[in-house]
DNA sequence: CACTTTAAATGACCGTGGTCAAGTTTTTAT
DNA sequence: ATAAAAACTTGACCACGGTCATTTAAAGTG
């Protein structure tokens, strides 16, 4: 796991890990199992949890993988020069976010480093999507009067929360890009206008 | 569970609540078993299930119960005047929410309704929550140019953020609730005054 | 009261994530 | 080359949430 000696361990690793990814392109994140991973890559369960503590990590690597490629497009994007542009750049991230309820909470779960020693990819994945958006926010036309890592912070925050409650029975009225504008409007630019 | 038409019924639930509360009691949430609520309960296990769709249902009934009554007190304290009794008057509720991990992960799949149709009780509490701090901010020295509603739904979202930082292992140097008061800070009074 | 209908409880059974002592392969030491 | 040590793999096994055909108890009916 963290120093593979063997060549061995890094083709069973990768073997895994292919195997898995073929699963959740055919069936979606939620209806992978452990046994059609093992059974695909040739390899016995126990191997798997060789590899890794649990199915969990699993999850938190593949999903972290295309968290971190809509941030690679993400990056490439020039800097928002409103709320609007920016929640419209956002908005292929929370798509990919909210497609299934499970990834959701496999993120959530997984968003505050979980509690454990190393962060993990989804937590190094937050933390990057802060220093995009603080970066962008920098030369914006949005408030001054705090950090933009701070700024960036409640974009987070906000995000979301509209993404939770895209899940809710009760507030589908409004869709969740719209209520996401609503809060960035009244955090970016308090007053209505650039401060 | 919508209409119960047996006494036997009724007792055969509280029984099994009466049991889960003892367990959660003795040995916290994470480790409570339905098999050990079954048979504290008298049942069998598939009595369980005739009660509830599934464990997490009990959950959330447990756990909403649990905020409820820190929202009774939080309903009865009186309006804060500044940011910082805000955070001090939310510090049981958030405190309860974070004593362990699985709670705090209970509480984010259910706070959003988790996609059923009716509202379960952790949702319920969201709502509730919601109220009771509008009431709170629509009085005080806060800023005025968004609605209390969207008010308090910002400030739910940055308690989230900040208990989600809680559990992370890089964000440990500033407590929780520091960091919930530097966010309010920013929320509520853009510009380090009221509006 | 006897009979039927409806509601509730039962427990053997299953799916799936996770464990671990034992076996196999690779590396290191002599 | 050979033995010892370390790394890796294996699959039977376990824990625990959840299912369902069957049985038992309660409520309705004449």
């Amino acid at each position: 796991m963290t120093k593979p000696v063997q060549k061995r361990t890094l083709i069973t690793r990768r073997n895994l890990i292919a195997a898995a990814q073929e699963i959740i392109a055919a069936k979606g994140y939620q209806d992978m199992r452990i046994d059609e991973v093992v059974q695909k890559a040739g390899v016995a369960k126990g191997t798997f949890f060789a590899h890794f503590p649990d199915k969990d990590a699993l999850m938190d690597l593949m999903i972290g993988a295309r968290i971190d490629a809509e941030l690679d497009k993400l990056a490439q994007q020039d800097a928002p020069t409103s709320v609007g542009e920016l929640v419209t750049h956002l908005r292929p991230l929370l798509g990919f976010m909210t497609q299934e309820r499970y990834v959701f909470d496999v993120i959530l779960r997984h968003s505050g480093a979980a509690a454990r020693e190393e962060i993990g990819p989804i937590a190094k994945t937050f933390s990057r999507q802060i220093s995009v958006i603080a970066d962008w926010l920098a030369d914006g036309p949005f408030r001054k009067d705090i950090s933009p890592h701070l700024l960036a912070d409640g974009v987070q925050a906000f995000a979301i929360q509209a993404m939770g409650l895209q899940f809710c029975a009760i507030h589908n009225g409004e869709p969740m890009i719209t209520r996401l504008e609503t809060y960035l409007d009244a955090w970016l630019t308090p007053g209505g206008a650039a401060a």
